[in-house]
DNA sequence: GTCTATACTTCGATAGAC
DNA sequence: GTCTATCGAAGTATAGAC
């Protein structure tokens, strides 16, 4: 049969502290830095407490994940409410800006499958609910869904925050004012406080017929 | 006194090959997995040698990563003489689909300040690099540089490539079809097609519009 | 629920023989 | 240049007292 081992229950606040140790030491020193002695010394507790309310590590870091996509699916879904929705999650998404908790967690994934599993499965429920709020809205303000449909539309904004959030981290900068002047016209454009009936961004005609 | 440990030349065969080995180990297991004694193994030889050759594991890490960007260096500089150097681009920058390399080591930067230094330098250099080529060819075709200066247009490319090709290593594919041929149908506007006698991967051909 | 104590493994790094 | 031998620290995980 299983083990015998006991395991404490979900809702306690020790769980919540070790939780809480282990996020910090993820983002301030890597993934490599969260083992069971250093979490219970962030906590102030002992590392038997860390195995008795995780079965393995990998247990550990899935309710660190799991903690904070769901938070964010729940943000999401309230940023998808606003009446400037591109804007708004676009602003969403670079709040994060900085944030290493996706390299790490990806990082991570590379080689523990749970963890893998867990994290393309949140992915993609997160884009699929993007694409399907952004695809009505899109043809609202009159955006041209056969020249970019709403799913680029999110792979894009995802792709540009999350490097430009990467890189900050890393102390690069080349390029990013200009990257991010082009998105707020773009927003701006989109969503801006002028009527917003536009057919094509500028940008995107520009790129159907260059000359 | 500084140490007077010996330390092994840099041109050495088996330097090289430990290298390979904790490279090997980067890609297929994580950073956390080059540990001494498994590059040792991975290479077929003793923990001891590694630290004859590297004074400490971060410069094992180094030692990987400056060879590799070394060399990407060099494939930029061929890339860009290309008559297609957009077109040229982006398949270089896709060729690494699935790579974890980069990920790898933006996450072992989030804690390793002499990496970090040593990623953020490189970074910087390729984007300027980029930047430089591309601007001349950009005016050429008529690009309007107002709606999106050579720097945006490089960060957009590098951002799409990477976060696909991060996203492809996690087993999330959601929107990478659109965002593809979104490409695709842009490096078609601006450079035309590519040259038969390319051999165009096989994933842009089945994504091609049919129109 | 939390602790001490402990078993066992792996780590980085060095000394010194060959 | 490569090896054996070894140190001390840190890793995961468990058993059992309180």
């Amino acid at each position: 049969m299983a083990s015998p081992r006991r395991i404490g229950a979900e809702d306690s606040k020790t769980r919540t502290q070790l939780v809480d140790a282990a996020e910090r030491l993820l983002l301030r020193d890597g993934y490599a830095a969260v083992s069971s002695r250093r979490v219970a010394a962030e906590a102030g507790l002992k590392p038997a407490l860390v195995h008795y309310y995780f079965r393995a590590m990998d247990d550990l870091f899935l309710a660190v994940f799991r903690r904070r996509a769901e938070e964010n699916l729940q943000r999401l879904d309230a940023v998808l409410e606003s009446p400037q929705p591109l804007r708004a999650l676009w602003e969403l998404s670079i709040e994060s800006f900085g944030t290493p908790f996706t390299v790490e967690f990806s990082a991570l994934a590379n080689h523990r499958k749970a963890i893998r599993a867990e994290i393309a499965e949140y992915a993609e429920r997160f884009r699929q609910r993007q694409v399907e709020a952004l695809s009505s809205r899109l043809v609202d303000i009159g955006w041209n869904v056969d020249d970019m449909p709403p799913a680029a539309f999110v792979v894009l904004l995802t792709s540009i925050s999350q490097v430009l959030a990467m890189e900050e981290g890393l102390g690069v900068s080349g390029g990013h004012a200009e990257t991010l002047a082009l998105v707020e016209r773009s927003l701006q454009l989109l969503e801006g406080d002028a009527p917003a009936r536009l057919p094509v961004p500028r940008w995107a005609r520009e790129l159907r017929q260059p000359e």
